[in-house]
DNA sequence: ATCTATTTAGGACAACTGTCCAAATCTGTC
DNA sequence: GACAGATTTGGACAGTTGTCCTAAATAGAT
């Protein structure tokens, strides 16, 4: 805690290479490697791998969460903000082209590993699922608020992988824009004031 | 090819490790456990893992050829048809909560590992890709049958990817469903039969 | 300048990886 | 029953893995 300098390195070299070579094809020595530090040292930072991948998630949580929180302060109606929710597919193209979408890969890749921190990555999940039920409650969809936001979730997610696989941008083009006309629909289901 | 059988048993073993463990994380002992088999006897018919990994694509390309050629001679509708692709997160439930998409999961990786087979594995996708398309075609929507399937491929992978994390069996249901009348109002759109 | 606690380096360790080989075993034919 | 080819065995191999330990280096306070 005194000299966190390396370990948050650890941790962010850590996060980049989780994401694109994925946790368990990820060694010790990877990280090393890109740290410039000795592999006996990761031992005073932390015990196992496991915890690497814990101080991983709790990195991405903490990014996420200030992410959310700053479309929220934006002042923008609550369909703006999902439309931010949607443009990721946009705004981290390049990377999730590549990579695939740096939630949906970990907990993919864990559930596979039946892995112990499955159901911290999930989390990863949750911020977004309760963050978007949050966004279309405002909308006035508090009915289904949560099954909308699953639904967004499933689109994105969807895109994401199909993306990597393909690699067609007019494809996300298209999808992305679909996405935002379904938000604009569920708007106007919202609003009873019907022609 | 003259004796298959032992390596057809491979096959079929690392067919179904790599897809509840994944690829990478599967090795020659574990499917040599599987298949009570001695770990050198695996050079006899095939050289490296990348070879079994050809053969279980090979392999996983035929089964879902006939299953999609299964589909065709029903005499069914079109929308029908496609009702079965849909119908796979249904079928297939309880292997998709465990282990996720045979499809996705597999090209998901693969994309990490940079691996050559990248292209292979995705020809899954376009098998599937292809007869959605040709399903959507006979239903009247020659015109953008590909974004059709393309949009089909991603809410069941999105779904897929989110059930194996939630392992919400009623979310599945809620989101065939809307799948369900997304095709109905498909095949509607294209018959100019309106009211 | 000395002492103490923090941090790092380098390597040992056993287990596991994919690959490869020589010897043994099995199988069917003459 | 002997032979030849196909198949399998068990282990060698060099490399990598996560883990762990000890000694050295560093930094800060006195």
């Amino acid at each position: 805690m005194r000299d966190a300098t390396t370990r948050d390195r650890i941790v962010e070299a850590a996060d980049d290479l989780f994401y694109r070579r994925g946790f368990d094809h990820t060694s010790f020595a990877d990280i090393a490697g890109v740290v410039r530090i000795s592999r006996g040292n990761f031992y005073y930072h932390f015990k196992t791998k496991d915890e690497i991948l814990d101080a991983v998630i709790d990195a991405r949580l903490a990014e996420r969460r200030t992410m959310l929180a700053r479309w929220e302060v934006a002042g923008e109606t609550p369909a703006a903000r999902i439309r931010c929710f949607i443009d990721i597919l946009i705004v981290n193209q390049a990377k999730i082209e590549r990579y695939g979408c740096p939630i949906g890969t970990l907990s993919t890749e864990l559930a596979k590993l039946n892995h112990a921190a499955q159901g911290e990555a999930n989390s990863l999940f949750t911020l977004f699922r309760t963050w978007l039920r949050r966004q279309f409650a405002l909308l006035g969809r508090e009915g289904d608020a949560d099954d909308l936001a699953m639904h967004l979730l499933v689109r994105s997610q969807g895109v994401a992988t199909l993306f990597n696989a393909f690699r067609d941008e007019a494809f996300v083009k298209r999808e992305v824009d679909a996405m935002y006309a379904w938000v604009d629909a569920c708007a106007r289901d919202a609003a009873p004031t019907t022609h």
